[in-house]
DNA sequence: GACATAGTTTCGAAGTTATGCAATTATATA
DNA sequence: TATATAATTGCATAACTTCGAAACTATGTC
């Protein structure tokens, strides 16, 4: 039973990361190539498929090679519904927050 | 835009612990006491406390005290909701692992 | 084969996280 | 006030994560 919870746990840690989220968005476009990613976040070119491996090695992508170049595109659709719903949760916090500092200067 | 990615990962990383990740759902039921929460995942009153503490300051429960003890509850149902996500996404991951190792025992 | 480009891997330093133990704080009750 | 129960905090330590530099692998072109 514990199990879950673990495995649910490492889903989580995979996206726990900075450049891993920003990665998981760039790929939300489409197909992206190593060199794409690391132009747009602008990163060196290590660090970027040393995450890419760590999002691989969770399944949450996949990649293909094509001659030179290799294609990342995220595995299953339901990671960007899960990354939409902690953007939710987060907006939320963010306005309750506001909210609240607007009581204060009253 | 790259603070967003921050603060998204943010709240991936305070689900990504399997003792946090029981403690959700553990929430999910209703509001809990420290010590039930204690006795129903057999470990330390000091490391459920520690770990409701880093809950609480991501804002993904809230607490009130009545008397001696101090109830903790879920502040947002839409965490509960990213959370069946990620189950999903795992899930669907462990199934598809299944079909390629049927495929093998051919 | 030599060279260029794309991507990965290895390694070590710096930083972060998880845990139990012991001490502390808060509330209730006699 | 003394004592019991509930919960938190501080601290030490072991384990894990992140990152860049340099070395390496894979493919394409001349």
């Amino acid at each position: 039973m514990k199990e879950i919870f673990k495995l649910q746990a490492d889903v989580c840690k995979t996206m726990a990361n900075p450049v891993r989220m920003e990665i998981i968005y760039a790929l939300k476009e489409g197909e992206k190539t190593v060199t794409e990613l690391v132009e747009e976040a602008g990163l060196t070119k290590s660090n970027i498929s040393q995450h890419l491996s760590v999002l691989k090695g969770s399944e949450m992508v996949r990649s293909r090679r094509e001659g030179q170049n290799i294609y990342y595109s995220i595995a299953n659709p339901k990671i960007i519904e899960a990354c939409r719903l902690m953007r939710e949760v987060l907006t939320e916090q963010l306005s309750e927050r506001q909210k609240i500092m607007a009581k204060i200067e009253d």
